[in-house]
RNA sequence: GGCAGGGUAGCUCAGCUGGUCAGAGCGCACGACUCAUAAUCGUGAGGUCGGGAGUUCAAGUCUCCCCCCUGCUACCA
């Protein structure tokens, strides 16, 4: 019975190039589960988009003195190269900039206004007279009264670490403009958070499956108690506030970017030629929906967005908020997009290989503590474990059978006892390496499925082929045809972490279709295929020359 | 400051509810093999599990205190 699965994936900011760090956090890990997913064929829907709105976006605009258009048009188009190069198979990944987002944003406004989980509330709130626009604290530095550092921010100093409120900063002034700010009355919506805290502790004591980190996080904001939160800005770059006397006002941007899973799914369906497909994913209950992002976002994927689904009604809850960890990038230094430092992903596609990359990133991922990126390390697991352990057992086979069997796969009779074992050792991949998957535990995943690698590598010194072959044929044909059906077990069990080198196999192997259509599940390889030349689905790389992949 | 996660072999990391939990992979040393991208297979050395105190017959595993790293702390997203 196959299942329906929806995978969303945090929306990464338009005005930066992607780095490691978010690879790892969220798009590889969401790719894999995906991919996996379609194996088992299920129905899968993956979406995401670029985050199009937020005051850094209008500061970099300004700065340019360019429309804010102009920024996301220079990076989402090398977001979507990202997608392509590293292969993250989105259905389909957007903007938030598409009338169709508009159009579904304000209609999730009115529905909560509607159902009095919105309401307007008057404050005061800092003002840069200079640049004409409110600030948020971050925009706002001065001296810390608690320790006289002189470029703490709105929100907090960086030198004592005290958290901060930007009306308590000494000389304050505006990091726009350096302008003085001044206090200004504005009337905001406010999400009323509040009235659905008993709800949410409800609904998220069930998440027994949810990580420790996510739950514990979860459970204490709740504990602590809600509060409602502003969901509106004195901004006009962003969706407009579908309220009459508020049309000066924009809806803030995370409130739209949460958002954007819903009408991501819609225009999906739109595209399809199919209105409609979007609802099963949305409205029937036995869908599956996962997101993933990083630590920093979770309150926005386990605590507001939930909020938001139940005030709106008649939609799905996320399933699973697999939230990872940090990437960091060499000494300690974190991947940061703000501050410009990190592994960019597009300058290490051009160094290594898409399979490359994700093989090492997966063995890295961030899953229960951060970890490091570090390059000689990628460059390490390529060599001695990617082609050590698995593309030379490949390689290793398929030039035997070249040398011996005319590169056709050669007939094998009974089976001897250690023949067997190693098929039952595929078989039985098949559900621990595929419950590591669905559990989203992809480093176990993958080590798992090296293991029966291993295994094979094993069962060939065992029974030596190339020995074989001179005294008793039979027997190394056996070997070869068994290592082989082994073999194909592997290219599925890894295709989930290694698309492409897994489809190259695929054509090797000279079988028809594709990976995808032949399943997660044994299959061995029919016997008189014949196979394609012997081609590396490696390249080594040299330690000493900088990045050389295939 | 508060909340959450983490601190385990040279490196990257597993260790759920306390008793083969002191592990895996890589690296390193030695041996075997030679089909294969000097790959593979076997053997071995390596850690008082951040520090201290406590509970227990028994503690990386529970409690308390301390140190360090990361995130959040509601106007970054």
């Amino acid at each position: 019975m196959p299942e329906r699965i929806l995978v969303c994936v945090g929306w990464p900011y338009a005005n930066y190039l992607l780095h490691v760090g978010q690879a790892a956090g969220a798009y590889l890990p969401a790719d894999i589960f995906a991919r996996f997913q379609r194996l088992k064929g299920n129905e899968v829907l993956m979406v995401s988009g670029s985050d199009c709105h937020g005051t850094p976006i209008t500061v970099a605009a300004d700065k340019e003195g360019v429309d804010p258009r102009v920024i996301v048009d220079r990076y989402h188009p090398r977001i979507l190269e990202v997608w392509e190069r590293f292969g993250i198979s989105f259905d389909l990944f957007t903007t938030t900039l598409t009338p169709n987002h508009y159009a579904v944003t304000q209609d999730v406004f009115l529905k909560l206004l509607e159902n009095d989980f919105l309401y307007p509330k008057m404050a005061e709130y800092l003002y840069d007279p200079e640049a004409e626009r409110f600030l948020p604290d971050r925009y706002v530095e001065g001296t810390c009264p608690h320790c006289g550092y002189t470029e703490a921010r709105g929100d907090q100093c960086d030198n004592c670490g005290r958290t901060l409120d930007a009306v308590e900063l000494v000389n304050p002034r505006s990091k726009i403009s350096g302008a003085t700010p001044v206090l200004r009355p504005s009337e905001h919506f406010f999400l009323r958070l509040s009235a659905l805290e008993s709800r949410l502790k409800e609904w998220v004591s069930e998440k027994r499956h949810w990580r420790k980190n996510v739950l514990n996080f979860t459970l204490g904001m709740l504990n602590e108690g809600l509060k409602d939160r502003g969901i509106t800005r004195d901004i006009k770059w962003g969706v407009p506030v579908p309220v009459e006397g508020y049309e000066d006002k924009c809806i803030y941007v995370w409130f739209d970017a949460v958002i954007g899973y819903l009408s991501a799914s819609k225009e999906w369906a739109q595209i399809r030629g199919t209105p409609d497909a979007w609802k099963p994913f949305w409205e029937d209950s036995s869908t599956r929906s996962y997101y993933f992002v990083g630590k920093d976002n979770i309150p926005f994927h386990t605590v507001v967005w939930p909020a938001m689904l139940m005030g709106y009604g008649g939609l799905n809850l996320p399933y699973d908020v697999p939230a990872n960890q940090y990437v960091n990038f060499s000494a300690g230094q974190k991947q940061s997009k703000s501050k410009g430092t990190g592994t960019w992903m597009l300058d290490l596609l051009d160094a290594y290989a898409p399979d490359v990359v994700r093989f090492y990133l997966t063995t890295v991922l961030p899953e229960t503590t951060d970890t490091e990126f570090r390059e000689e390390e990628l460059i390490r697991a390529n060599n001695d474990v990617l082609i050590a352990t698995w593309g030379n057992l490949s390689n290793r086979v398929i030039s035997m059978v070249h040398r011996n069997f005319e590169g056709v796969v050669p007939e094998s009779g009974p089976l001897a006892p250690e023949s067997q074992a190693l098929l039952d050792e595929a078989m039985t991949a098949f559900d621990s390496v595929g419950a590591e998957f669905d559990a989203c535990h992809f480093r176990a995943a993958l080590q798992e499925a090296l293991r029966l690698a291993q295994s094979a590598n094993k069962y060939l010194d065992e029974r030596a082929p190339w020995k074989a072959v001179k005294q008793d044929k039979d027997h190394a044909a056996e070997t070869l045809a068994v290592a082989l059906d082994v073999i194909n077990a592997l290219k599925v069990l890894l295709h989930p972490v290694l698309p492409f080198s897994t489809v190259q196999l695929h054509g090797d192997l000279g079988l028809p279709d594709d990976v995808v259509s032949q399943g997660w599940g044994f299959q061995p390889v029919p016997r008189g295929t014949v196979l394609a030349p012997v081609q590396p689905l490696y390249t080594k790389i040299d330690v000493t020359s900088e990045g050389a992949g295939a």
